[in-house]
DNA sequence: CCAACTACTTGGCAATGTCAAGTACTAATT
DNA sequence: AATTAGTACTTGACATTGCCAAGTAGTTGG
């Protein structure tokens, strides 16, 4: 998958999965990854810038099945931002789609 | 527009552009701008990118009203790389769009 | 102690869009 | 002919963000 389609949209998908519900962020490299192919040092780097623009709260809990894990909870700052996120990626995404498909009759033409 | 979201996008963009006609890069700052707002220090630098894995060939053109212009003609990889970038473009924003549907019940609820 | 799995962190790198400044040609105005 | 504006191309420095790789650390089982 071409690298660059992702940006961006890699952030909507994360904001709108942890706003299903909270998540930790080994969970949602899976998660993600059933859309896009995303690694770890996608997502850590990305929850981290996240949560720093307080998009996102945090708090640890127990796990047992190893250390405790990170849980991101989204905040109504996030939810704001997730919906002009998604707003952008509908109008760019329809607009490239109304682009290409304006076009095929030169193809078959 | 969230520049992030661009990225990728606008190869495809003027790859399929300049399949349709040959263009000049002045004249692809105007005509991309319709589906995505760009500007010069973006095209060019890709054009360049894209003549160099030889998906353009290009040859001058005289201007009545300028210096002359760069044409832009894509070859045949360059068909078959746009192909494959739509591929690829239609495929993750249905997967994208998918996701964001899928989950709008929630809202609703 | 070691291996395997779960889980988080981070440094360095690659790709690409943007800003800004520069070069150069043509045409209209003064 | 000098100035200004519009057309057209180029490029250097920078910001953002995805990826690879390596490291840290907890739990379970040998």
């Amino acid at each position: 998958m071409n690298a660059q389609f992702k940006k961006g949209v890699l952030e909507l998908i994360v904001l709108e999965s942890v706003r299903q519900r909270d998540m930790y962020g080994y969970e949602l490299v899976e998660e993600v990854s059933k859309v896009v192919n995303v690694n770890e040092g996608t997502i850590y780097p990305l929850l981290k810038r996240l949560t720093n623009e307080h998009y996102f709260e945090t708090y640890l809990r127990e796990s047992t099945e190893g250390p405790p894990r990170k849980y991101y909870h989204v905040t109504a700052a996030g939810i704001l931002y997730r919906d002009s996120l998604e707003k952008e990626w509908m109008e760019l995404s329809e607009r490239v789609w109304k682009f290409l498909k304006q076009n095929i009759s030169d193809e078959g033409g």
